[in-house]
DNA sequence: ACTTCCGATTGATATTTATCAAGCGGTAAT
DNA sequence: ATTACCGCTTGATAAATATCAATCGGAAGT
């Protein structure tokens, strides 16, 4: 990796407070490249040579199986993505895609693993970050097991307005077949769902979504931090 | 916790490898207990004071949401449980109860998060455990998401009989109300999903569970490592 | 042996969600 | 400006899943 590059990089939570001399190892092998829209960077059930950093851009992971997809998360910067693979030195258990114009850092899995042992900072990141992820996951799993699609529709628009600023009107961050798939549903019920939603004082045009009535819709969504709070 | 427990703990791969010093100091805080059935360890939303190890017997981890309850996941001797949360100082994200009889040890989180910072072989050990969470969460996800009741119904049956050794006929591991709410659906359900897959060979009395059919259970299950193969 | 209890099962029905088919409406290329 | 495309929406229908009510049957206690 140039080395012009490294003041991006450094500035991630995951590097910041490295060992200069262990950070500068662990780029020596490292990549940062752009890729254009709907590049598949990862299949499930590849080896994992890289720990991928999103740095600009957006990352779709998805998986499938018998020939149906699923969309199970989506990246935005700056996180990484594929770290438990990278630590178990596993197969992908998730493909992954750009959404957008996308730049993504590559980092060699056998450095991350070598650098961990070394620098005890460093470990200590990589373990918050990880413990970070499995959370998130178990608060999807608790959306998708405990509520119906619409309840989680509902949710999921008080999250995106709590992540734009908390006004009652915001833009969605992608389309909405993606939105579909990423709350379990598929694009037909999501239009349904969000028309059932009028009534609680939700309106749509195109991305922009407009709550009229917070308290109404809040008493519905019964949001719950142990769900809906990706920041604990 | 009594010195004449130390062998019994010190055995788990958690704490194999770790040094001698360390794992005394871990030690000298930490309680093993003796729990009846059906005793609510931990609520979520709780703060993480404790990271809990299964030494015998069972426990479920479940959690609620407006007045539902769905099962999580159900660990077994010999694995922790929270470890996430301890890391993160975080509050729990799921209730845990106990199955059967149970003994647990139970080591401050404070005490892990400190040994994890000094001891460099604990916090390998540590980060491999919490990415084959990760990864198991992400396994369950998959499974809800891209199947339908009664192909995870299939499939679980299929890896129960992988643990049982393999053989045709073998036991559910516990109730079938507790299996339902793991597998995603109502108990009434899961009774009809039974019928169903006696067209492919597979017969119920009880707990016990023969499969006549391997083969065409298969074709109909379609495992697949990178969602039912939890060893990996 | 009898009763009580409780999980499992069964049947009838309702709700939720998916599928299929058609049409709408904006965008981009010709 | 016109056309083709594609994602979104809508309606009709089917499939999957949940709910409600009743019964069954084994285990535990009397």
């Amino acid at each position: 990796m140039p080395e012009s590059y490294y003041p991006e990089v450094r500035a991630l939570n995951l590097f910041a407070q490295m060992d200069a001399e262990k950070f500068r190892a662990l780029m020596r092998g490292s990549y940062v490249q752009n890729f254009p829209p709907q590049i598949e960077l990862i299949s499930e059930g590849d080896p994992s040579d890289f720990l991928h950093v999103v740095l600009s851009g957006s990352v779709e992971l998805f998986s499938e199986w018998n020939g149906r997809e699923t969309s199970m998360a989506t990246v935005r910067p700056v996180s990484t993505f594929i770290l438990a693979a990278t630590i178990r030195d596993a197969p992908y258990l998730m493909s992954a895609r750009t959404i957008e114009k996308s730049r993504i850092a590559l980092i060699p899995s056998q450095d991350v693993r070598a650098i961990f042992d070394e620098d005890a900072e460093f470990a200590r990141t990589i373990v918050a970050e990880l413990a970070q992820c499995y959370r998130s996951v178990v608060k999807a799993q608790k959306d998708l097991k405990l509520r119906s699609s619409l309840e989680r529709l509902a949710n999921y628009l008080l999250r995106q307005q709590g992540y734009s600023g908390g006004e009652a009107s915001f833009e969605l961050p992608f389309e909405k077949r993606r939105m579909a798939s990423l709350l379990g549903m598929t694009p037909e019920n999501l239009s349904r769902a969000f028309k059932s939603l009028q009534a609680y004082g939700v309106s749509v045009d195109g991305n922009r979504v407009q709550i009229d009535q917070q308290a109404t819709l809040e008493a519905f969504a019964k949001p719950n931090a142990l769900i809906d709070d990706y920041s604990s």
